[in-house]
DNA sequence: CATATTCATTACTGTTCGGTCAATAATTAA
DNA sequence: TTAATTATTGACCGAACAGTAATGAATATG
């Protein structure tokens, strides 16, 4: 081999991966990337081949970084594995309300692509299925526990249905009691699937 | 006055917002409008101003005519208000797919645009409340008529999330067969609301 | 030390973008 | 009939777009 790359491609990826959550992708232009990474389009391009190209990497970046930690702490947790996770949502809100206004740069994807780019289309689906499967493995548990009784996919969709009603929310600008509210509903929800006796709880 | 338009706007507005509707707001080139409504350029400036306002007028187009159409179904409704408005959800995608797989204008363009435009976050909260008022006042009419007990308002926030999550599921191109999983468990939680007799109703 | 290979830099490509303008046509009010 | 007003037309901006070619600098291996 030879000249060494003067520049860690990692967090280079990592600011791209910022500006295209914050702005969106047709929005963001070269020359933004060229701004948040300090490196001039040609050892962009040099890199990471076309603009699509740097959105992929962008989201597998997103998924291994953020998406994959959030959810390790959701993953085989019971009830409250999934009530924390939006309990911590809301808090995520109120303390970063910027950060939290960008919602998820998967959802923003998929929502402002459509399902027309397999690209984003397969790791969209990586993403629901890490998302889901960390819901589905942590109920799982509260069933094997006795937490809950029931069908246990039946939650998984109403818990990742009303994910995405928060991130809606937060990106339509959403007040933070709204946000709280709605997180409350959701928690509330969570925690109502649990049985507290011998006897079926009720809502 | 003076020579009068040659064309319908509303025609116009409503081509303009299906193409909005169909590919989003920043993949939309004024070229395109000009194909789908048959339309120069320079006509559509004069009759409707710059890019930005020919989507505030698709969004008060489908404003008026998708959405609050759909809603006077769900209106004082009852829990069928709302159940049946989402087994009309799941119908629309088995029978229209192509239809479907484009979402919702407004959440396509909240999602893409953010609130930063604030004409287009007026129309957003236009849109939440015409949403969330359908389901309010079909859970209230559920209420006064027994049919329900407990917190009107906690309902409307999980129907409105459940919403947003199909929604974001039918752009992210899952199949009927997911949809139509979601939907079910959406009109199963909405039932489950009911009150079958003197005694709670369990979930 | 030579050279092959990769990287960095700068300028630049052609295209498409949103938006405008001057000229002409059609209409109504006076 | 004329004056005023508005609509249509087609050409036309400058700017921003994604992407590239060419040149020079750095380094690993022979």
């Amino acid at each position: 081999m030879a000249r060494p790359r003067e520049f860690d491609t990692t967090t280079a990826i990592e600011s791209i991966s910022e500006k295209f959550w914050a702005d969106g992708y047709e929005a963001t232009g070269i020359t933004d990337l060229e701004e948040v990474t300090g490196l001039a389009r040609a050892r962009l391009y040099a890199a990471f081949g076309p603009k699509r190209r740097m959105l992929h990497e962008a989201i597998d970046f997103y998924l291994e970084r953020r998406i994959d930690q959030i959810f390790r702490r959701v993953d085989n947790g019971g009830i409250e594995g999934v009530s924390n996770f939006f309990r911590t949502f809301a808090r995520i809100c109120s303390e970063q309300p910027e950060r939290a206004a960008m919602g998820c740069l998967i959802v923003n994807s998929v929502v402002e692509l459509g399902h027309s780019d397999p690209d984003v289309a397969v790791r969209a689906e990586r993403y629901r299925e890490r998302v889901r499967g960390a819901f589905r493995s942590a109920l799982d548990r509260a069933a094997q526990d006795g937490q809950i009784e029931g069908d246990t996919e039946t939650l998984v969709d109403l818990a990742f249905m009303m994910l995405m009603g928060l991130y809606v929310s937060v990106k339509g600008g959403a007040s933070i009691e709204e946000i709280n509210r709605l997180c409350g509903v959701a928690i509330q929800t969570v925690e109502s699937w649990q049985v507290v006796a011998p006897v079926r709880s009720a809502r």
